[in-house]
Formats: structure tokens, sequence, C-alpha cells
DNA sequence: CTTGACCTTCCCATCATGGGAATCCCTACC
DNA sequence: GGTAGGGATTCCCATGATGGGAAGGTCAAG
């Protein structure tokens, strides 16, 4: 299978896997005389995987390790269970602060009229920080840590 | 105010600052003999907007947007509201995708037995993708149109 | 005049992904 | 054999918002 085989067999696009291929996560099992990356079913089922575990937001250091954890047939499930958790308290708090923001908003704009006027409670929030309140705090409030500068979205 | 000074009273760095300046968000009123950027109450006042903007999960560009309504005065409040909505629809979407996500693991995480040995359903689920079933579709499954390469997650 | 804090610009890195150029290779067809 | 078209290769660049750091100029206090 050469990688545009690989890339319709699992769903990952040619660049992707030549990235994947760069970063160490799925080499190919060989090359052609004129350089071509070959897979087999092997590697396919890997990057079948890896797109699932994208799909559900691990991030490529997280899938690394999920990768090695795969293909050692001795690891105990309490590895990937912690990487799992993990990714899951953090996908979990990204939801809050996400959640908190789209209150506030929604808040806001249930109070701004939407017409010709300028009057607009939004950019009155905005402006002001409204210092007192229970507006002012929608992502910063809760006094988690450092400032995370976590992960995007993935794709599908 | 220098850049120091305009930071610590708006609490946007100063190195974010100069950047809002290079792509014309926030241009100082002024620069001193050595080149030095100056701004004034106007100018820390916007970047408090930005910073409680950004806070709200606003991109750079909505912000832009935003911040040339707030200085027009004749601004209509619909238009804000526009941008407000819009945005609350895309943090929406944003979360139930995550959401999707983690009740997904979840699911698999309280599944999983998390000890030494190697059996764990997470692990299963990535392999297989498990063509029938409630399991495959986290966040590729609404059928929203095309792969959104969102934004991040803002800072505080 | 020196020291230290501060400013300037410029470059680099993040993370996963896509776009595109230049070049080479393979297959099919005439 | 020649050629066309699709597909492979590598390399560079861009994203968005942010931080890190280097090299060099500036200001204020001692």
């Amino acid at each position: 299978m050469n990688i545009g085989q690989a890339s319709r067999a699992s769903g990952v696009t040619a660049k992707m896997i030549r990235y994947y291929d760069e970063i160490g996560l799925v080499r190919p099992g060989s090359r052609t005389e004129a350089n071509y990356r070959e897979y087999d079913e092997v590697q396919v089922n890997e990057l079948r995987f890896i797109r699932r575990a994208r799909s559900l937001g691990f991030s490529m250091e997280e899938i690394a390790h999920l990768l090695s954890l795969w293909r050692d047939r001795a690891r105990p499930s309490r590895e990937v269970k912690a990487i799992a958790d993990r990714h899951l308290a953090d996908l979990d708090a990204r939801i809050a602060e996400m959640q908190a923001m789209a209150d506030t908003l929604r808040r806001l704009s249930d109070c701004c009229a939407g017409d010709e006027r300028p009057d607009c409670p939004i950019l009155a929030d905005l402006t002001g920080g409204l210092e007192a309140g229970t507006t002012a705090s929608a992502a910063g409030g809760g006094g988690r840590s450092g400032r995370t500068p976590g992960r995007t979205r993935p794709i599908a």
C-alpha cells in the first residue's frame, strides 16, 4: 500500500500520514526503490487508532503514549485509564470554562435589544468589567491554577 | 503612560499590547523621541475591553469588529448582538462536541478495570471504531457542515 | 558614569493541519 | 518509445494568540 491507499483505507490524509511519520508516531513499514512509503494493515490500523483518538480530543502526545500501550500486549489497563481520566478532567475543565462564557454571553445577549439604538448591555459589560457583581468572572473566576494554554478542538 | 504602565493598568501583557499595535487593533496615541509607545486612558480602556472580550472567548477578528462598534457612538445594538449571538452559537457547538467526547470517554473509563491486566475497553474502542453502536460517533456525529478548525481556548 | 530596570525590534516556538511549489515516478494509452 | 495525467517526494509557509529570548537603545537613581 502506498500513502494514497493507506490514506483511503484509514481516513487519515496523506499529509497527516507524512506528519505522523516525521514525528515518529507511525513509520512506514518500508520504502520502495523510488522512495515511496509502504504501509500494511498493521500501520493502517494504527492510523485508524490515531484518527479515533483524535476524534476523542486526545493530543498527539497522549496518543503517542496510548499507541505505545496499545502495541504493548503486557500493558496494565491502569495506565490507559490514567491517560483517559486525565484527558477527561481536562475536557471537563474546558467545558466548564466555555460553559461559563456561554452563560455570561447568553445573559448579556438576552438583555440586548438588538435594534437600531446604540445602547447595548454587551458593550457595557465589556467596557466596565462591572466590578461588583456576578457578571465579570466568566472564565477567570474559578481560581484554577495557571492559565492553561490548552489544546484546541480536533477534527472528526 | 509607557507600555509597562499601560500593561499594569489594563492587565494585558506588554507583549500582547505590542501585538495589538502591530495588527492595528490598538495603536499607541504617540511615540516618544526614543520611540517608546505612549498610551492614555482611552487606549487603556480599549485594552481592558479586549481583555474582557478575550475572556469571553471572542476571536481577535470578532474583537476588532466589537471594538469598532464600541468606538462608534451611533452603532446599532443589533450589530453587537449579532456578533455575540454568532459567537454564542459557536461556543455552544464546541461545548456540545466536547461534551460528546467527554461522555464517550467517561463511559469507556467506567468500563475499564484500571488494574494490572491488559484488557481495556478504552483501547478496544480506539481499535475497533466498533462500527455498530452508539460508541463511535463522539465528535463527528452531528453532521454539522465542514470540519470547523475552530478557535482555541483563550486566557483569563 | 554606572547600574538596573525598562523599552525597542526581530526571530523562534507552540499544535495539528492545510496549501502549494518543484521535482520525480508510475501507469496507461497511442 | 513517447507522452499525459495522476500520484509520490520534499520543502516552505500559514494559521491564532501567546510566550520566550536575544541584541541593542534609553531612562532614572545613585
